[in-house]
DNA sequence: TATGAATGAGTTTTCATTCAT
DNA sequence: GATGAATGAAAACTCATTCAT
């Protein structure tokens, strides 16, 4: 017999979250509260309030769940970043950029996840692969930040760009790791000084 | 049938490691090689080549024997680190002495166990106590060393020095966790421009 | 966005199987080439290509499916087996025509699969069952060959001609599950020896 | 310090089991009572009223722990069966106790638990090649039987010892699968029948 | 001091099966 | 008829830790 089938049910989902979104969701929350060690599927699952079995039914393994999860920060905080980082061209205003964006992620916990998955994927080079190829685009936007605030100083040529984007990364890490360990506000203290002695900085690279 | 062991264990001591040194050496050990996850009490005891519970009967607990572990590495860090400190005074000299220093414990694996159980502490209350306590002489050292560097400068004032040590260690925990990641030369090339750029840092340091 | 699809499986179904078959052949593949463990709803449905809950549509428990793979092989072996048969009647052909199918269903893998139920349902009583009732028209089969060869024979009487044919296929069953244990040739081995002696097994029969 | 150790620990357990020969006394039970597939450690710790994280203490895996109980069961068999049959010179003798063995076995469900290691190894090489290995000698013990039945008879250089004494264990194997699905006594009547035909069969073989 | 044995709670993953559509 | 999603139970195995000796 001939079968006919209509499916409309994406209208349904695009306004509700779909199930593996929700689920990358608890993984993220996962990461944020417990840790990479602490991101089991058993406390995805409790997290989220699904089925354990859900996880591997809908990504396979819990490495790949987990490299979504990161997808899922990393897609948002970028899109975020890239607006933020439009709306600055001198020194002083990206110093400012740069401080609210390493507030905002401070507080709401999204980088230390990043900085969890880079710990937590060291022994695990299957997960590794993985996240190295979500941590390139960071340096890529870090690259463009500078670039966009040196253009047209003398020391434009001078400077090692990329290396210099590739340390702020290893910088931003390290400290959200810290950060997270003794709750401090060193880091922040050091963005307050860094806004102050932007203007000199700025002289300097105007020669 | 009946066994008789006759043991003169305190021959043996009195010239090698105390059994508490040794077990700590083959957590350090276990930490460099499998990891923080990795670092379990089976891996170590068969690493270390020792019962699983003696682990316990000493330190009572995994995490305080890892702590002990972090302790063995970064006092002995720390002492070479002082005394290649204290040969240096310009900032040519300084950024050297770091090269040579990342150089070491890149390839040593050392820094990585410190990466390690910050990134693994993270989630763990207890743990994490431990490991600030025993961050904070990496940042007194970086502040010893960039004052050492900044003496005398005009810029000597104006400088976060505190904060400017922090973000070193920050970079460093960072910088070693990508390192591990992707197995890059990248903080390599870092450094090479780096040891480049001190000239000039030099002269900004002068006025 | 809305997608329509219209499928004429009937003008595909009527000249092909349906699709109770090929779930039953699918089934059977997955018993040859995985085992009984492996038979695993998903394993099947992933060799025939189709979606895991057809199977539960259309025969309510897996061990339903089982028994329908058990039976698809078995007829069709079945009515070859009568075929070959019918053209023997004297030990020597008979022997000839046991080695030829022998050969034929082990490189095919066929009877392995009779085993792997055999096995698998040992202990599970619904299963066993449907086994055993499956098995019987085997031992007819055996009973039938060995009185066509003793049929006039002096010890046409003598001989316990049921329990001979139930030992046949006892032996037909440890062999098969010997045989794929270790990739043997010992069987074949015995085919060949038993060809060799058929004629005096002959001379026997006639007294 | 000098450390004395005397140890008599072995004078305990002499009189009772280890615990490791507790557990594979539990596996065979569960492989008796449950089948391959149902001889889970979860199973066999309930069986053995221990707890399920000891077998992999002291086996390492579950397939480790099957092959011993598999060899506990070998074991103690064979040495039984030496026994019997030194007291069997005679074709009716050896029928007689090949009869008492298969009863013995049959009711106890010892023979049952190798047809299910041997059905159940089937699809897992690692465990196929432990359980072959356990089968050979059982091959070597029919092969003693027979030779001991036709040695000086005319027949001993034209029949196919080795191959038969293959077939018999394959015939076992499978007997004993048969049996233990359908509960059936049909196998106990070919011994009957066997017994019954015994002394025709020692005239042939007397020539 | 040191050890072999033991354990309860945990891990990731797979199972047969159900259900709404 | 057919399907994607969902689930409770179970699989093998590992964990840090304890305990008796």
């Amino acid at each position: 017999m001939l079968s006919l089938i209509i499916r409309f049910n994406h209208m349904i989902k695009s306004t509700a979250q779909t199930t593996k979104q929700q689920i990358a969701q608890a993984a993220l929350e996962a990461l944020r509260t417990e840790g990479f060690a602490g991101a089991t599927s058993r406390a995805i699952a409790r997290i989220g309030g699904f089925n354990q079995a859900l996880i591997f039914y809908h990504f396979g393994t819990l490495e790949n769940l987990l490299l979504a999860a990161l997808d899922l920060t990393s897609e948002e905080r970028m899109t975020r970043y890239r607006a933020a980082l439009d709306g600055a061209s001198t020194v002083e205003e990206l110093v400012q950029v740069a401080r609210l964006i390493y507030r905002q992620d401070s507080k709401s916990g999204h980088v230390a996840v990043v900085s969890q998955m880079v710990a937590g994927s060291l022994a695990r080079p299957e997960l590794a692969k993985g996240v190295v190829e979500r941590i390139a685009p960071w340096v890529d936007f870090c690259e463009d930040a500078i670039r966009r605030v040196v253009a047209g100083s003398p020391v434009e040529d001078a400077l090692p760009i990329r290396e210099l984007a590739y340390a702020l990364v290893s910088f931003y890490l390290g400290a959200n790791l810290l950060t997270h360990l003794d709750g401090a506000s060193e880091t922040d203290a050091l963005f307050e000084r860094a806004e102050a002695l932007a203007p000199a900085l700025a002289a300097i690279l105007r020669g």
